[in-house]
DNA sequence: CATTAAATTGATAACGGTTATCAATATAAA
DNA sequence: TTTATATTGATAACCGTTATCAATTTAATG
C-alpha cells in the first residue's frame, strides 16, 4: 500500500531531488499534526526533533510537497499560509469564523458540480478552486 | 441619488473623521478605474493628480473606503491586494487563469443558495465569502 | 475671523513572512 | 573511493504593508 513517504521518494528521484533525514523528518513531523497546519506551530515541532533545522529547509521541504501534491497550501486572512495534508483527504471546502478563527470542512457536490458548469461555460480548465465561507460560529455569538 | 462620495462623507462624520482633498481624489481617481485594481496601478494615476501624496495615506484611505463598505479588498495568489468597487454593484465570483491572471467575473444563484444552506446547518452566521475557480483559460490554452 | 483641539498628512523606519544567496556538507551513482 | 551535484543552515534581502511622529490641516467654537 502506498504511503505518502513511497511518493515522496518517487517525486523527489524522479526530479532528481535527494532523499535526506531532515525531509523525511519534516514529512513525519507534519503527518503528526491533524487539519491545517501552521507554520510556527510545525517549526516549533520540529525543533524537538532537530533544534538545527533552518527555517529555509522547512519552508523548501513544504514547498517540494506542495509541487508533488502531498499538501496545499492555504491563503487565509493574515497573510500566513497554512498547509494541509490532501493525500487520501477528500476534497473539501472551509467555513472559516472571523472572530475566532474556527473553521469547519465540509462538501457539496451540486456545488461542485456548477462550478465545472461555470468553467465549460468561460472556456476555462479547471485546475482547482478555493471557497471559504467567512462567517461567525455558534460559540462565538453566545 | 446617493453616490458614493456622499456615502464617504457621511461615514467620516459618523466616525468624526474628516473629508480631505486627499481623500476625495484617492476616490475619484479609484472610481476611474474598473474592475479589480491593483495598489500599483492606482499609486500611478494618483501621482498624476498629486505627486507628492504619501503611499500611507493611500493605504490609509483604501482602508477606510473598505472598513465603510464601498469597496472591497481581495488576496488574490501573489501577496499583493487588489481593490474592487462594492457600491451599486452586484455580487460576484471570479474565474481566474493561472496562466495569464486574467479574470472573469461571473454569479450562480443557486451556488449562493448552497452556500447559505451550508451555514445554516454549522450555525455560522454567514458575512461573507469567497470562491475562486483557478484554471487556464481559452487564450492560454492554444 | 481667530482660536483651538483633534485629525491628517507625508517621510520614513519598521515589520514579518517568505525567498535568495552562498560556502560547507551530504548524497548517490559510478 | 571518487566525483558531480543536490542540500543544508545562517543570514541577508525582499516587498507589500503598517507604525511612528512632527508638521499641517480641518472644522467646531467663540
Ligand atoms: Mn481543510
Ligand atoms: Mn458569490
Ligand atoms: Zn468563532
Ligand atoms: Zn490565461
Amino acid at each position: 500500500m502506498l504511503n505518502e513517504f513511497d511518493l515522496f521518494k518517487d517525486f523527489l528521484r524522479q526530479q532528481n531531488l535527494r532523499w535526506t533525514p531532515q525531509r523525511k523528518m519534516i514529512l513525519e513531523v507534519f503527518l503528526s499534526f491533524e487539519g491545517h497546519v501552521e507554520m510556527e506551530a510545525l517549526h516549533k515541532q520540529i525543533l524537538i526533533h532537530q533544534p538545527d533545522l533552518g527555517i529555509a529547509t522547512l519552508y523548501r521541504t513544504l514547498k517540494l510537497l506542495t509541487d508533488c501534491g502531498l499538501i496545499e497550501a492555504h491563503s487565509f486572512q493574515n497573510g500566513k499560509k497554512t498547509y494541509e495534508r490532501m493525500f487520501h483527504v477528500r476534497h473539501h471546502d472551509h467555513l472559516i469564523c472571523t472572530r475566532c478563527g474556527d473553521t469547519v470542512e465540509f462538501e457539496h457536490p451540486l456545488i461542485e458540480k456548477y462550478q465545472l458548469q461555470i468553467c465549460e461555460q468561460y472556456g476555462f480548465t479547471l485546475k482547482h478552486h478555493k471557497m471559504e465561507l467567512l462567517g461567525i460560529c455558534r460559540n462565538c455569538l453566545k
